[in-house]
DNA sequence: CGGTAAACGAGACGGTACGTCGTGTCTTGAC
DNA sequence: GTCAAGACACGACGTACCGTCTCGTTTACCG
């Protein structure tokens, strides 16, 4: 998996040219309205009652508002889902990495939890057959900056010693996503996933689950 | 389809009344007919393509003789998902548990992401929000059996002594089965998933990641 | 222009095959709703206003049950002004072809500037550049029989000695009927075209407007 | 656009105050491109494939400029159709009646079935409904100048004793303008008028289509 | 010559309707 | 009572125009 440097390349309303264009210019606040439409809706009636006629009623907004910016549904719901990720939090250069890196998973299971973010994911996840750009979308604005913010604690781990120099730190992320994803999408409604949880999972991974011979 | 022996299974075609009813029985042709179809339309065309009057047309059925066996399109795609598990390894006594849980992990790895059940999972995942109850089933019928075999293993080494005694089993599953589904969804094209991911999940899981001062 | 026979070949809502065909047959009840919805709308709110969507829910039907019937708007407008098209009074053998002429003359008048059908005309003449196929199934299914019923009568003229032998009966018919829908089309609100003047029309047409010499 | 001399013509492009104002003039070369761009494509696509969106950009203009001068669409139609009413032969003070009316007649018919203005006025018809000005200022624009000087002619024939003197002179004109109308708008592609059927059109009406009895 | 004011091209805006498609239900006659 | 066929009410899709509304630019005239 590629770094994703400081880009914000991603998708986003299909922006129009850089060089001021002719022609009125996009209105802002209809933007703000879709958006938030978007995210009402989502939190109001669930996700399968999303459609883009509600989105535009709600909104204020006609339909072609929403289609001169997002060639489909599919693009308009992967975008607003990126324009709320949420900031992650700083690991202080005085913590430990292991406590960094429980502070970051745990928000990281906040975010996957409870954020209207968070709720989107499944569904962007069923994309994936239909709309590969879709889910590559979602894969460079919200997935990839949470894992390089994972990648860069494990590289100050194993910089400042903490974590010993051979650490494998691709498969090291994939242990920590892996199972916060894993658990939220298969836990169907009561969320048993708590802070304590976060911990355990970072120290079995750093640990290991102790194999008895070790 | 194969009976689901003990279990009270979760969602399945929805049986006739168990006491020999009167009138033209239901047609197993039309039932295989059916799943070959929703199989070879998700092959052919993708995912979103997949519609209930195309399974209809390509197996030759009326809507009705679907619509009669399940209330809805998403519970024929988890039936007909479940319906192609594929049999799980059994591990011989004389493995090391550590071989078999890398057998096993690699075979569930195959599974999820070359079998068309396996390419179904992320449009099921879609479904949560919306139709809970499907989830459920999907998580009966498909998650489960494979969680608990690898929690099989995992007491077996508990027991033979392999695996020390305060192992956290349901910790260990969570962090094997998670980064699979995490892979699998998250490659978006070539998956490089191979037999060594497999190897070294199981190895770093057991035995961490190496903490420096461990 | 062709006689048209005995047939009501015209156009009509889609056939469904001759031979009893398979499936739920057509609502007959839906048909109807559709035509009362159809014409209730153009009395309430005007030409312009009718629109699918509004004959739809109006009719307490799918837009689909129009448009299995009807490939388009157009179609299924002239349809149902076909579907209106009054009964034509019978000239009684004892009556003179003269006034038989102004009969039917003044039937046409009344048809054409005071019913539904008569009102839904110009808006079918609009179509002739677009869809010249409405045009034509307008003229088989509402002028040439009106066209028609008038040829008769002038043959009946002709035969009965009332009318000259040599009278040229394709002339005589546009002579009678042009005046008639160009008055109703031009005069646009109040009508001054009245029973005195569809006498004077078939006696101008009849007998000349004199020429001095005559 | 030619000047509309004494009238108060109808329609015509909203006039800018007739004291020169203060700002940039209208442009007359948009003007003309505009005109242009609705003939050419009515030519091209036909009728109802004509929007005011595509007339703006095929005449390089932008739809303010469009609206700047007509209300809406309609009013656009019907004065472009009124700038291209050709000149309508004078009849020569030595030509009989007879032949001027044919003249003129036959004028009228080939304007009316082969001119640009003669295949847009069935769409104007339609607007009779929804828009009765558009209606009215066609009838001013358009008709009322041919009528007027088929009455011209009339009157003269009456004075000059070519016609007799209790001529109906508004039936006359009825007689021959209607079925001109009827004949353009009834033939749907075909159009088999010639300048005979004009003769025979003055000639019947003028002598009667010979009862038996005269 | 510099200011004011309207017209210009471009194109986005809120709407409305189009014609299509899919869902889940209902209704035929045949088996 | 099931079957294939297919019509039904509903509702969303994505497209196309309408008539209005900014934008930044251009073209007159007036002081």
């Amino acid at each position: 998996m590629s770094p994703v440097l400081s880009s914000e390349s991603g998708v986003g309303p299909e922006a129009p040219p850089a060089t001021r264009s002719p022609g009125r210019p996009r209105s802002e606040k209809a933007e703000r309205s879709i958006i938030d439409a978007v995210l009402h809706l989502v939190a109001e009636h669930g996700f399968d009652a999303l459609s883009v006629e509600g989105v535009a009623a709600e909104a204020g907004v006609g339909k072609g508002t929403i289609y001169r910016r997002w060639p489909n549904k599919e693009a308009m719901i992967v975008d607003v889902l990126a324009s709320i990720s949420e900031e992650l939090p700083q690991t202080p250069a005085d913590q430990t990495v292991r406590a960094g890196l429980v502070n970051l998973v745990d928000t990281i299971r906040i975010s996957t939890q409870d954020s209207p973010a968070g709720r989107l994911m499944p569904r962007v996840m069923a994309s994936v057959s239909q709309y590969p750009e879709v889910m590559a979308a979602y894969r460079h604005r919200v997935v990839e900056p949470r894992s390089q913010r994972l990648r860069e604690l494990l590289v100050r781990g194993k910089e400042n010693g903490e974590l010993k120099p051979d650490l494998d730190i691709d498969l090291a992320v994939t242990l920590l996503v892996g199972p916060i994803l894993y658990v939220s999408m298969m836990r169907s409604q009561p969320q048993h996933l708590d802070h304590a949880t976060s911990q355990r999972l970072v120290d079995g991974v750093l640990d290991g689950l102790a194999p008895h011979s070790a």
